[in-house]
DNA sequence: TTGACAACATACCGGGTAGTATGTTCCCTG
DNA sequence: CAGGGAACATACTACCCGGTATGTTGTCAA
């Protein structure tokens, strides 16, 4: 449903003058952006419809007119979320390189895309926490349900890419299922404690990306190759 | 102030008959364990002062009659749960061991600790998000300032305790900071998926806390001694 | 016996907020 | 140049919830 709507949003952008976005699409997009950023700010439950209209200088009306409810807007800030991370691993999961190489890659495109939409992330991190309780109404419950999928896929990427670079490299994992949830548990820590500094926030953010994944992968038993940082030296 | 109070329970615990403890102190505890429990599905915005009331069978007035707000109610919460840690790790934490037994020690008390006092822990996260945010009124800012930076004492206890295993093992950390927090990142990781089985469920928290330990030193580039298991071993 | 206080329950108030209903403006189409 | 609909703003309602004020019951000390 919330598919449906961006697909068209998308269909729809060449139109008007000068290849401009639709105004529609724009304000979709605005609306997102000052969403997750006052849901992280205040979490879900505290943010009022009113604060994030007012955050973008608009009114309650304009929010109602793009999302039926403040629960759909939380869906569509999350699947954004979502969108966002799939769109910074996918290049690399699909790759051929060896399986190492593509779990570095994969891991630190992870951790720097974790850091640039930092707002998106916390409310990825609350969506599960959602979930992980009670939701209210069952359509809700459904929806949510869906999305949480989605997240699971993400994350079975991740784990079968571990077990094949463990395979590869000859790693004997004595658990895999917990030693993916640490390995994600270290990509994802920054969500909790990192703020971006002033200008030039994507090399410091390479940087830790790169520590991460160095610490993440010596909990496997494995070594960050050289080849997998290469590609984010020019961003240093 | 929080402080005051409970060590006023804790003194007037052996009245009453056959020793046991004072009906206010009870009510408390009780109070706390639901509070935790019900900030832990909903979180602190989402959890109404009747719903705390309610899963105790209890009213609103007899919330009201131990705690001045909801604020308070938090804030005690979040106490109780830094006692918890703080009683887990002590004992290992001021031990002579060697450094990296100590560490190791320390670190499975940690996670044991956050598995089998999951709302508690949970809480702890959310009061650390709040920090990050802002929390409305001065005052509450103030006392909040303070429980954040017991937090941050706590922390500072895993750090030292990690450089000084660094020191001794003659490990070199590229970035202790980071190091630290991914370190505590992959303990901590349990809060967001570990609910508890059955029964003997200290002997899975054990057995998940060792493998967490193992995976977070050699992350660090150490390895798990088995004199810090032994201990441990008789709850498997 | 009394009265004073702890430990609650009940009743109530006021502010905030999700959601709706109804304007208003502007652009695009026929 | 209608007129219809998209893209909002304004106005309003009903409800929930934090906090308070007040009532009720049991207990214990004088």
């Amino acid at each position: 449903m919330a598919i449906d709507a961006q697909d068209q949003a998308k269909l729809t952008e060449p139109t008007g003058r000068g290849g401009s976005r639709t105004a529609a699409s724009q304000s979709r997009d605005q609306i997102l952006q000052a969403a997750a950023e006052c849901f992280k700010e205040n979490g879900f439950a505290a943010t009022s419809i009113d604060d994030v209209a007012y955050s973008l200088g608009a009114t309650k009306g304009m929010i109602y007119h793009h999302f039926r409810s403040k629960m759909d807007l939380f869906f569509a800030v999350y699947q954004r979320g979502m969108e966002i991370n799939f769109e910074a691993t996918e290049p690399e999961a699909t790759s051929d390189a060896r399986p190492l190489i593509r779990l570095a890659r994969m891991s630190i495109a992870h951790a720097v895309a974790l850091m640039a939409h930092q707002p998106f992330q916390r409310v990825l991190a609350q969506g599960v926490a959602m979930h992980q309780t009670g939701s209210t109404t069952a359509a809700q419950r459904d929806t949510l349900s869906q999305l949480i999928q989605t997240r699971d896929t993400y994350e079975e990427l991740f784990r079968s890419s571990i077990e094949a670079a463990a395979e590869d490299t000859g790693v004997e994992l004595s658990n895999p299922s917990l030693a993916s949830k640490s390995f994600l548990a270290v990509l994802n820590s920054t969500v909790f404690w990192y703020t971006p500094r002033r200008r030039n926030a994507t090399a410091e953010q390479v940087s830790i990306a790169m520590e991460l994944v160095n610490y993440a992968l010596r909990g496997l038993g494995m070594h960050l190759p050289e080849d997998a940082i290469e590609d984010w030296k020019k961003y240093l």
